[in-house]
DNA sequence: TATGAATGAGTCTTCATTCAT
DNA sequence: AATGAATGAAGACTCATTCAT
């Protein structure tokens, strides 16, 4: 059960959720574009093609638009992140995977991932915090896996954290410059990072390793 | 020569210039926590105990203020680089020269490099051209000299430009976590970082290498 | 004929003017609460548990539902008045009589009444014009009952129309703090009331009007 | 020491203060006129005919305009309430200086008494519960002066609290008609509203008191 | 009868900036 | 050098009301 929001909201009709989702997406693309503080509703009306009040119907508040955008991602992302688990693996296979899985989500939400990874500080109060808390979720995974790795004596005997902090630069920060139209695939990039990346932490003398 | 700014200003006296330094400093901090465009002029008066007419005196406008602390930032990395550059070197002992100086970078000016990563797109019109120049050309001193490690054959045949974006997430991303104060100095991390990287991208059966 | 209100709108079902007759008693509370002006439509719908379209059904606007707790205010207070002057009676019997009417309609109705005396300047108009005149006329019953007292020398040679205010003021200040749950009734308040101002307006000389 | 405000602001200029002063008693006239939620920021602007920036320079918000109204009457009332108690004199007198004092209030300044009077449900939060502590405050002392002189056998038997809202009615509800160009001043008026409440709550046989 | 999506003028407030002093 | 009063456009958001369903 991906979700991350509250759910004590009442329900609303298909036709709402259907069209909520869509405002949640174009405005995603105009934040990400423009940034979250220097886009005002009227452009956000503009681009939704809504009037304020209809568009405050659909959204509550800038700040909860700003939510549901990061909640899209953080969903996303946690959710490959159970796929990795539950497909299993040798350490080296999970941490590929979850290269895959990072920069697939990078691609497929760009803006969105423009938005969670640059307007987070946009948050306020007790939403921040969730957030810090599911974005610390997932280095965990990360985490896990290296430790896994040094456990197993696959990878050499590095620091987990900064180690996981090393991985998570090198892959959060394609959303920078990763678009889906470019002549590399998400998976083609993320194959050349667990390239790198596996090699780099590998035991000294394991070779071989580069057949993932 | 460092500066990234235009010179055409009239000259000002040290004493202007001394309080323009520690206005550009403690605006940094500030928007390094609030956000540039979260932080009004009225907090910026404030944190640097000064009237609003005061201010304006110095900093001219506050994108003015905006790209005071962007040139800060990309004249001590371009310095760092050109360093690592007259310093020589195999390719290895450049590319880990050059995270050593980003990470020095990043712990000795965390606000101003916050900002720097976190802002940019606040810069407008030719501003905003101007750095994006700018950090391209730091990039393309990275991917040289990955490139120039391929060619030596010190590197394996990676692609030198998504290589270089590789690296770059890895060091740039430490902005968010690294802080003087903990446990491992900058030089402690870039070491770990290159040791990872290089052997990473190493030629295989080329070991070894971990001796930088 | 009590109805204050225009008579030219089309008849309503049974079941319509049952529903508005609780729309208008239960907005009067929350317009009692929270006032007019602070009472939006959504607050008022979610009272009433009616959505908006359904709500204007019943209430044509927000302003029309003002002049109806209005109306139901001044129905009440004007029924008193005429069954006051029907009883007849003395100055004194009289004026005893209209302070226990008006009481009594401030703790059957002490909402609408907080409205009718709070909120009449949000009364727009003609409708404003027309609640003052009925207020007016009220006030002149008071007068007359006063007028009377002294003509017959019931009453000390007093100013009807100051008396009348003073009278007014003493009585209508009421909905202020006279609530139904009391120890004291609005007929014993009423009482005391009645005391204080027959004694304090009486001729000199002349005892004994405490019994009513 | 009348000050009810909190004084833990930033000392202002003397020429400030006069024109805060200045848009209190100005927009006093406006939210009595219009009421306090009918009438805008923008309408405030046009009655002190400055923008909103700088209105807003001197307001804080629309709120804390409408504490300082409320500030003012309170002061002037509480003020005269002391100048009753240190006057001194026989309960008969000290409530017909009470009167005068009030009704001279009312006269002095009507428009912020209607504020006051009218809008207090507007006031939010502790703000609130500040003003109805000063206010009541007031009342008691009111009270304390019947309760004075049913003690001293000078006034009948009376409930204190009842018949200080009997006369607080009589009172403040002179802010609906009272003006300081009428044919009465605030002192005659006070006086014929003495001579009716003081004769209605004499001791029974106690003649010649219309003499205060 | 009833729903709730839509309107767009309106709300209060803050913005970066200027300028007389 | 420095103050702080003034500007007025723009900020996010709410309003009473309408209307297609």
């Amino acid at each position: 059960m991906p979700r991350g929001g509250a759910e004590d909201e009442p329900r609303r009709s298909p036709k709402w959720q259907a069209r909520h989702q869509a405002i949640i997406d174009t405005s995603a693309r105009v934040f990400a574009r423009r940034g979250y503080h220097a886009t005002g509703i009227t452009e956000l009306c503009a681009a939704n093609d809504l009037g304020k009040g209809a568009l405050y119907h659909y959204i509550g508040s800038k700040e909860e638009l700003l939510v549901a955008i990061h909640d899209r991602v953080m969903d996303e992302v946690m959710l490959s992140a159970d796929r990795v688990a539950q497909a299993g693996g040798s350490p080296s296979e999970q941490l590929s995977n979850l290269g895959d899985g990072l920069l697939d989500v990078i691609t497929r939400y760009p803006d969105h991932v423009w938005v969670f990874l640059h307007e987070f500080p946009a948050l306020t109060g007790e939403r921040a915090e969730q957030f810090r808390g599911r974005r610390r979720d997932y280095e965990r995974r990360v985490e896990s896996v290296l430790q896994a790795g040094v456990d197993s004596g696959d990878f050499a005997d590095v620091d987990p954290r900064l180690t996981a902090l090393a991985w998570l630069g090198m892959h959060n920060y394609a959303y920078l410059w990763l678009k889906g139209d470019g002549p590399l695939s998400a998976r083609d990039v993320a194959g050349r990072f667990a390239d790198i990346f596996i090699l780099g932490i590998g035991r000294p003398g394991t070779e071989g390793r580069r057949a993932r």
